[in-house]
RNA sequence: GGCGGGCUAGCUCAAUUGGCAGAGCAAGUGACUCUUAAUCACUAGGUUCGGGGUUCGAGUCCCCGGCCCGUCACCA
């Protein structure tokens, strides 16, 4: 504001801002000819898909060869993608949800006035064109415009049309342009959709009842993971992001829904990367009269059904460098968790049943050892490096010590094993499931043990106590088979990804 | 958190041993009424992720920081 200061003159501006601001331009020419840039509807009549269809149809109806077959006026819309001046023509792609068209305006076709406005046009931006559909001499199917509606100027350039977006920061953190950009990432988001609906569909034709719970919750159980703290005001209360669903649906499995099952985020407060994000999707269920031999049956068929729902195959493609040919048909083979660790490191949990002896057998056999670790985080060590990953085609793991299971059922006369197992695919966990634990004596020792853990060990992700949960199941708890399964890392499975941020269309990142 | 790789125009990528920061697409102007990575001519576009250092000279070498990717650790 002092008089010493240059007057900011009218600077040439460059770059980006070059690039938006003749954009802008082009808007501000549009509503100085009385065009609204931003109009609020227009009425398509035909995708891209449909528009091609109908075409084809007639074309095939023709009986004339020398015909030049056209359809009556239709409407699409969509973005353009590309475009070729040609002088007083002009060619477009136009692509939209179900695929693209070229739309080809001509300017004694379209007159003068109604041709001038290509020149407003950007790549990016959404229009809505009326026309016949025909084929022109080079043998595109292409919709010869009446008339262009300007429906979205768009401000910003999009990815190069050749070259595409390949930067993976700006497809994770602007996914709006992968999707736009990138056939996979489209695909991709699709096929998450599809796989979730054939679940639905899947849980709803055995008679589950579907349901949602809190996912602010007083107490963080049911799972071992460390949880996100949140406050609320009015309840002058803590509260924490729920880790798992488990305690609420067993709570309705007392109050007599005998099927039921929730698809609903989860929230771990933990690191990041190809396969695990703070917040991420489950299903869980829960089946009264079951137990694990059931819901294994469940599993496997419910994941071949995905598969072969989504695409088209129980067989899922060898993709090369990520994994060979997976095939999901039921039933899958069981391994009884004991053996297999035995047999891939020599090492017996039953005779290694302190986690001194554990982490000795650990040392000798090079497996790291966490120092001050309780026994179950060690032994999940030895199942997670030197199990999993050798788990590529389908496999139960089944029998886990009782140790790491506090809300698993012990097998009829053991002490230390419970029914519960694991699936595994392309070496890394698919669902973790158990015949649930409806003793409330029992399971309110479990919690104890947990808890003991917590100071023993200062094992923050040990699970924790839940009074509530306890009362409810002292009121009597069926016997009752129970599932979690993660949507993200199935999605994965099917898509043929290796990491779960192809899946998630919004992964978490770090604030720039 | 440790180690390794990466970050150059709106996008995709070059840049020799430390020696004038380039191309294609996109953009602007002009030509062109059946193109499809249209073509042709011209124009403009850069804090080389940020900060510091070495040097006559740094995209390039050194130090600090940011973000992304990979890997190990941690974790389901």
């Amino acid at each position: 504001m002092t008089p010493e200061e240059p007057i900011e003159q009218p600077e040439q501006q460059i770059g980006e801002q070059k690039l938006i601001s003749d954009r802008l331009a082009k808007a501000a020419q549009l509503r100085s000819q009385g065009i609204d840039p931003y109009p609020p509807r227009f009425d398509r009549t035909h995708t891209t898909a449909e528009a091609a269809e109908l075409f084809e149809k007639l074309e095939t109806a023709s009986t004339n060869e020398d015909d030049h077959p056209q359809t009556e006026a239709i409407r699409v819309a969509g973005r353009i993608m590309a475009r070729r001046g040609q002088g007083k023509a002009s060619f477009i792609d136009l692509k939209d949800g179900t695929g693209s068209v070229q739309i080809f305006a001509r300017q004694n076709t379209m007159g003068d006035e109604a041709y001038a406005i290509i020149d407003l046009l950007d790549i990016g931006d959404i229009i809505g064109v009326e026309g016949a559909v025909i084929r022109t001499r080079r043998g595109e199917i292409s919709v010869a415009a009446a008339e262009i509606t300007v429906l979205t100027k768009s401000m910003r350039p999009l990815p190069d049309k050749w070259g595409g977006l390949q930067d993976q920061e700006v497809r994770f953190r602007q996914r709006y342009l992968d999707l736009i950009s990138n056939e996979r990432a489209m695909k991709n988001a699709l096929l998450r959709s599809h796989v979730v609906r054939a679940m639905r569909e899947f849980m709803h034709s055995r008679g589950f009842v579907e349901v949602e719970t809190p996912i602010l919750v007083p107490v963080a159980a049911g799972a071992q993971a460390t949880p996100f703290e949140t406050h609320h005001n009015q309840l002058d209360r803590d509260l924490f992001l729920r880790i798992a669903t488990e305690l609420y649906l067993k709570k309705l499995i007392v109050g007599g829904i005998e099927r039921v099952f929730e698809i609903g985020r989860l929230f771990r407060n933990e690191g990041l990367d190809h396969d695990h994000n703070p917040e991420f999707t489950t299903i869980e269920s829960y089946q009264a009269y079951a137990d694990y031999n059931d819901v294994m049956e469940m599993v496997e068929n419910m994941v071949a059904h995905i598969a072969q729902e989504t695409t088209g195959s129980m067989v899922l493609p060898e993709i090369e460098g990520v994994r060979p040919e997976i095939d999901l048909t039921p039933p899958w083979p069981r391994l009884d968790l004991r053996t297999e660790i035995k047999e891939r490191t020599g090492i017996d949990f039953v005779e290694s049943s302190d986690a001194e002896s554990l982490s000795q057998a650990m040392r000798e056999r090079g497996i790291h050892v966490e120092e001050g670790s309780a026994w179950g985080r060690l032994l999940d060590k030895v199942i997670s490096s030197e199990v999993e990953p050798n788990l590529i085609e389908p496999h139960f793991l089944v029998d886990y010590p009782v140790a790491m299971s506090p809300l698993a059922k012990r097998k009829p006369g053991s002490d230390d094993i419970v029914e519960r197992f694991e699936a595994f695919v392309v070496g890394s966990e698919l669902c973790n499931a158990f015949t649930e634990l409806n003793d409330p004596v029992d399971q309110r020792e479990r919690f104890e043990q947990q808890e003991r853990m917590r100071s023993e060990f200062d094992d923050v992700e040990a699970d924790r106590l839940d009074e509530d949960f306890l009362v409810a199941i002292e009121h009597g708890m069926p016997p009752t088979g129970g599932l979690g399964l993660g949507i993200d890392r199935l999605t994965m499975l099917i898509a043929g990804e290796d990491s779960i941020r192809e899946i998630l269309l919004f992964p978490a990142m770090r604030n720039i």
